[in-house]
DNA sequence: CTCCTGTGATACCCGCCGGGTATGGGCCAG
DNA sequence: CTGGCCCATACCCGGCGGGTATCACAGGAG
């Protein structure tokens, strides 16, 4: 049994990333020797070579490749120790609710006034992130719950409570002749030469081959948008788009989203159960139009 | 931000399950002073009061009960950090499926049956546990797959494919009354004087309260069906049982058991996937019979 | 061919921190 | 009051994590 330091892991992390001695040790603020000799030793105590030191750079190997994946969630794991740790500490604690920036905005609203209608209710702080982030935060313990859309967002290890169902539509920039039809089909959009879908970074930040133009965050996006760059399919209820020189037209055959609301499974955290009892309530008192 | 070290979540874990600084310092194999002082630099350091030393002994504040939950989380998933990255290193590796002891053993062993007539099969290994710790086996990277059961096994955190649906069946001392009837009711089994339902341990070690015998593994409970002492309710499939003093009788209204493989979500691993489509190839083609 | 540059590895030193022993001090039980 | 239990404090030591200086080696420029 070997029992890993997760300053070990936080070391492998820096150097797998980076994939050079000297730029992950300026990064962990150490010297690039020391950084060296803590690998060399982490690959002893393993048994394992983590690494292919080539004459020039460094390249994982696969036993490295599985241990940075796994080291990135163990470090979130205890980076949430600490933090709910702290929080449970803090006798007036809010709650965090993170979401996508722009997303659900009419439901946040409305779960929000519902939940501060509550006797006793819990004050609750809201966290925008960017799209894809949520996971990350609700499990390194940076919020307690989470507004995410299926089938986009990946919801395992959480348990959810579904809030609402809707379509989508297509974002296009006012003027474009797809923009003055009443309803699109994925087809419609699919193709069209002059609006190519924007490219998301993958995990390891490079871009998947394509012609549309590389984003990394909703605002970026949402200009390209305006510019007639590019177009986007997002449901119909997300308010991040809006601009005047925006269109949205309904997709009829897109997949339907269903907004939940997420948090890590097990919590025991009253604070979150009365937030799933409002929401619950809200959706069953006053479901909000579809579209 | 803080960083805490697994040696320092290891410490408070000891001291937290033991409650007694002198048997944690035992149980990690060091003295007590440094153990106390390694305690009091990790509240210090989170600024946040996780124990309650009292005259005698030491209680958990609210905070420690937080941090021993989470704490345990985050060392599993170092642990397995650890224990995957060697076993991707090991060129055969063999794939470790883990299910409860006596449970769905047909349907295993059709299923290794059929991963080992695959061009290319993967060994796979089986490792018994006892119920409930399939989920930990996982999270920590013991095994890659396991057998589970839904509804009673927790499967928040997996990727599941379903194999199998089948209802349950009370397991009686053969000579009861209710042996010889051939079909049951829940309210039946519920309320048997002679016959109270086993008590097993909860997270903490401790029993509920009941009139039950207490029981810790399967075998001592089959036993004390076997004396006549308790009845159980499981899956028709179930074989750890079928000792000639039982007799089966099916639970007409008992929840329908299914059998899912289960298998850490986000796993990359392509024996995994091979065995999951074994799996459901075996479902397709030859259904098992229903009970 | 030579020299320079950029890279990770090695050698060696030092200070800190984790761990040990000895002991103190508060709080029951009797 | 007193002894015992249990955690805290005081103090020492050795190992290890981190620093600097340097080496070894591979390319590339000239």
């Amino acid at each position: 049994m070997v029992d890993l330091e997760t300053r070990e892991l936080r070391y492998f992390v820096a150097v797998a990333e980076e994939l050079h001695f000297g730029r992950a040790a300026e990064r962990l603020g150490i010297a690039q020797p020391p950084l060296s000799r803590a690998i060399r030793l982490l690959e002893r105590r393993l048994g394992v070579q983590l690494l292919d030191r080539d004459r020039r750079g460094v390249a994982l190997t696969e036993a490295g490749r599985v241990l940075l994946r796994e080291a990135a969630t163990a470090l979130d794991a205890v980076a949430a120790a600490a933090r709910r740790t702290r929080r449970a500490a803090d006798p007036q604690r809010p709650l965090v609710l993170v979401t996508k920036a722009g997303a659900s905005h009419e439901l946040l609203r409305r779960l929000l006034d519902a939940q501060a209608a509550e006797p006793g209710a819990v004050p609750v702080e809201v966290l925008l992130c960017e799209i894809g982030e949520q996971a990350r935060l609700l499990r390194d313990g940076q919020a307690d719950v989470a507004l995410m859309h299926r089938p986009y967002d990946d919801l395992a290890g959480f348990d959810t409570e579904d809030l609402h169902v809707e379509g989508q539509v297509a974002i296009l920039p006012a003027g474009h002749p797809l923009a003055s039809r009443d309803r699109l089909t994925l087809a419609d959009v699919s193709d069209v030469p002059d609006l190519p879908i924007a490219r998301w970074p993958r995990l390891d930040g490079s871009y998947p081959e394509g012609p549309g133009p590389e984003v990394r965050t909703q605002s970026t996006l949402a200009q390209l948008v305006a510019l007639g760059r590019t177009l986007l399919v997002i449901p119909a209820s997300s308010r991040a788009w809006q601009w005047p020189e925006h269109v949205a037209v309904p997709v009829v055959d897109a997949p339907r989203v269903t907004t939940v609301l997420a948090w890590p499974s097990g919590s025991h955290s009253l604070a979150v159960a009365s937030l799933v009892r409002s929401a619950a309530a809200l959706r069953d008192t006053a479901p909000p139009a579809d579209v």
